[in-house]
DNA sequence: ATTTGGAGCAATGTCAACATTCGGACATGC
DNA sequence: GCATGTCCGAATGTTGACATTGCTCCAAAT
């Protein structure tokens, strides 16, 4: 049966929507990488309480976008070579498990080809980086896997922000953007869960060799 | 080298003292599946303020322990079958990959070996149970993958409740944890990433078979 | 010269009071 | 009888003030 016409409405606080201006800056790069984020400062700017900045501030926390010490402060995250390497053992640990079980599954790909055909009319990278996000997003969403979008939504920012440091003005991502994702969200189609996952796995390959390597 | 002699004192504040207690009494089953958390009560029988209990709860709820809903509250959390083919599902891809990248590393297995050692002098399934869980905590460590042990810390807590509930005084249990964590050392010293993986999954095959399909 | 101790400041951790929202009970209208 | 509207108690969401901790600078001792 198709998803209910009229979805429940997102009741959310304060502190909710002060982690996401604070994320938005982040990846906009007005927030650099090292800088500190004071809540005093931040609540300020925000016009809300320190409480709810501490709140907000403990979610971006779990997205990895930013780390904290006890008593010493939080800082957006920087990001190292391990790092990056550990963001993609993982991440193709997880895409491989949600290629293969959105393929069984076999249905709700529409909004993954309405992310290609937005990707195809993306004029900045800045556009292609976010819609590649979202294509994977649709790929989470299509599994139902409540926990696999929880691992998922835990180091998406932190993908999402790398991608956008190594791919700007890179030729080959603007050309390869929608092929690859217009491949995928084909296999996906055929209803293979073992050749989804191996095309996940040659996706990322692909991304790790032509971007992570070149550093 | 080796981890340095003396390492850095945890320092961490009355929130985080709060989630442990409460997860203590959730996994000892001093609070059933459903019961409502109130915020007062729990700061009032904790001797702590509202605020730390409520960061305390976005702990546990980060671990899946809890559930909570915007101005409703927050509830132990119920497993579902579906919430149980999510943990296994999530965990066999977690697993695999913490298994392949500790034979990979080749080193850092003496936790492991001595949590094995504990498991042979168990008494309790109580106590089999939560070995269980460090054995498989020692194995992330040994990955020294940090994302990866991230990941496992947000279903750990699922599962061990899982594990609790399913395998309270079972024979089959009792008698196949040693020999089974420790086939699962062994191939992790023989270095072979490969094996190590599919010893991983049919690790958690067996358990699946056994303990999700007798229910 | 190096190190140790303390004072001051700045930032975070904690708390208790106020504001908001929710769910149910009851009354009202059709 | 069913749906709608209103009130009330209870719980959470939010806030600002107070307590605690960590960093830095500087002086004094070895």
């Amino acid at each position: 049966m198709p998803p209910p016409a009229v979805r429940p409405v997102a009741r959310r606080g304060v502190a909710g929507e002060a982690a996401d201006r604070i994320r938005d800056a982040i990846l906009a790069g007005e927030l650099a990488a090292g800088t500190a984020l004071k809540e005093v400062e931040l609540a300020s700017v925000l016009g809300v309480s320190r409480g709810s900045v501490r709140e907000g501030l403990v979610v971006l926390e779990s997205e990895g976008l930013v780390v904290s010490e006890w008593h010493r402060g939080t800082w957006v995250r920087e990001l190292t070579p391990d790092d990056v390497d550990e963001l993609y053992t993982l991440r193709t640990a997880l895409d491989v498990l949600a290629m293969r079980t959105a393929a069984a599954k076999g249905s709700g790909f529409g909004p993954i080809d309405e992310v290609v055909r937005a990707m195809e009319h993306a004029r900045t990278d800045t556009e292609r980086v976010a819609l590649d996000m979202e294509f994977h997003d649709a790929v989470y969403a299509a599994t139902g896997h409540r926990r696999l979008q929880e691992a998922w939504r835990a180091i998406r920012c932190q993908v999402h922000l790398f991608l956008l440091a190594r791919v700007a003005d890179d030729p080959t991502y603007q050309e390869l953007v929608v092929p690859e994702h217009a491949g995928l969200a084909a296999v996906l189609r055929a209803g293979d869960p073992g050749a989804a996952g191996c095309a996940a796995e040659e996706h990322l390959r692909g991304s790790s060799v032509k971007l992570v390597e070149k550093r």
